[in-house]
DNA sequence: TCAAAAGTGTTAACCATACACCCATGC
DNA sequence: GCATGGGTGTATGGTTAACACTTTTGA
C-alpha cells in the first residue's frame, strides 16, 4: 500500500505437519516427493494456494489430494517466508499443523501417486526445504498448546482408556507422569463421560472407556475456564 | 507442487499492530489511508513484501516509513487469507504485533505523509479491511503471552516503578491486581535490578526505580525456567 | 496538615506431589 | 498360579489469596 504499483506477487505455498500416535510413538506424516528440486527425498505434504480458495481451504485440499487425510485437527502455525527457502523462486509457505486419530490412517499416495509414510518423530529422515524447521515449530507448539487445551483427544479414538490418554501425554510432553495424580486431575476436569464399556481381548484386567464430551468442554471455556495438565 | 505449471502468484502484504502504553491507556498505532479502497478510513500500517526481504524486514520496513518506529519488540502473530478480504484482488496477509516503550512515540506519516495516531483499543476507529479482527486477535495474544514470557517490560520505559508495572499488567489483562501479591511475585522472580533511584516530582512518597534484567531473564529460561505474573 | 501513593507480613485455604498395594483377567 | 496392567487414598509441603496500616512527600 505504500509502493506504487505494480504490487509484486509471490507463490504462496502450504505445507502440513500431520500429527498421528500409533501405540508407542508420536509420529509424522512424509510424502515422497517426485520432482525437482529435492526429487525422492522426503518433505511435509503440502502445495501452491490457488487463486481462489482460503489458506485452511488450500491445506485441507492439498491433504486430501497427497495422502487421503479428510477428518482432522487443523490449525495454523507459522508463515515461513525466508527469501531462499525455495532453490527455484521465493515461495512463503504458510505451515498447518493437523491432528488425527489412529497412526495407521489410511494413507495413500493419492491423486499423484506420491508415497506417503509416518514417521516417529525422533527418527525423522531428512528433509526437503526447510521442513525440518517447520517440524521443530510444530512439535514445540504441539508440547505447549496439549497443556491448556484438550488437543490430545484428537489424536485418540473417541472411546479410549485413562492409560492410553497418560501415554498419549508422556509421549508428547516426553516426562513420565503419576498415574494415581494424572487420573485424578484429569477426572477432576469433568469432561470425560465414563463409558459402561470396557477393554476386549487383553492379557489383564480390562480397563474402562471414556469418551471426551467436547460439549461439557464447550461450556467451560466460555465461562472462563482453562484446562491444565 | 501438486498442481502442473503455472504456479499461481499472489499479492502478499504484511501488517503490524504496534501496541503502546500511555499512562492510563493501551493504545494501538493506526494510519490513515490516502488511496482507495478505504480512503480516508484509519487501518494498520502495513503493505506489500518485496519479492527480495523476508517478511519481518517487510514489517519492520514498512513501519518506519509509516510511522517512524523503528526499534521495537517484533513477533509474527496470524496469517490472514480469505480470499474476499481486499476488494481489489487476492491480498494474503502476514499481521504481526509490535510493542514499543512509550505511546507517545515521535509517530509521523513519514515517506508518504500520511497521518499516523495513536488510539486506545477500547476505542479504535472502524478499520479498513478485516483489521478490527486482525486487532482483536492482537490483543488475545498480548493477554495470554504477558502472562507467562516477561514481554510487557517492552511497553514501558527502560526505568519504571513497581506500580507502573502492576499498572501495566492490570491494563492488559484488564483485572485488578493485589499490590502486595504482585510485589512479591514480581520480585521472587530477581528479574528486576532494584536501582537507588527514585521518582522526581510528585506530589507523594517517591517509588524507587526498577530495571529489567534481560540477561538473568535469558539464564532462567535457558535453564527452563517460565515466568508466570 | 492534608492528600496521595509507597511500602510492607501474616494467616488460612487450597493444590500439587509423593507414594504402594490389592484386583481382575487371560494364559 | 502367575504375569500384566487396572484401579484406588492419604499425608505433607508448598503455593496462592486475602487482607490494613504506617510512611514519605509536596502542596
Amino acid at each position: 500500500m505504500s509502493i506504487p504499483s505494480p504490487i509484486p506477487h509471490i507463490a504462496l505455498s502450504v505445507d502440513c505437519v500431520v500429527f498421528g500416535l500409533d501405540d508407542a510413538d508420536l509420529k509424522v506424516l512424509l510424502v515422497e516427493r517426485r520432482l525437482e528440486p529435492y526429487g525422492g527425498e522426503w518433505a511435509l505434504p503440502g502445495g501452491f494456494v490457488h487463486i481462489d480458495e482460503s489458506l485452511e481451504q488450500a491445506a485441507r485440499r492439498e491433504l486430501s489430494e497427497e495422502t487421503g487425510v479428510t477428518k482432522l485437527y487443523l490449525e495454523q502455525l507459522y508463515t515461513f517466508g525466508a527469501c531462499d527457502r525455495d532453490p527455484r523462486e521465493r515461495v512463503v509457505t504458510v505451515a498447518y499443523y493437523a491432528l488425527v486419530r489412529r497412526g495407521n490412517y489410511d494413507v495413500h499416495g493419492a491423486s499423484d501417486a506420491r508415497r506417503a509414510a509416518w514417521f516417529p518423530v525422533a527418527k525423522l529422515p531428512s528433509l526437503a526445504f526447510d521442513h525440518a524447521a517447520i517440524v521443530r515449530v510444530a512439535l514445540a507448539r504441539l508440547k505447549a498448546k496439549v497443556r491448556y487445551q484438550p488437543i490430545g483427544f484428537e489424536l485418540l479414538p473417541t472411546k479410549f482408556t485413562l492409560t492410553a490418554l497418560q501415554r498419549l501425554y508422556e509421549t508428547v510432553l516426553e516426562m513420565p507422569l503419576d498415574k494415581r495424580n494424572f487420573r485424578k486431575r484429569i477426572l477432576a476436569m469433568k469432561l470425560l463421560d465414563e463409558l459402561d464399556e470396557w477393554e476386549q481381548n487383553v492379557a489383564h484386567r480390562a480397563a474402562r472407556l471414556y469418551r471426551f464430551n467436547e460439549r461439557k468442554y464447550r461450556r467451560l471455556t466460555e465461562s472462563g475456564f482453562n484446562f491444565e495438565v
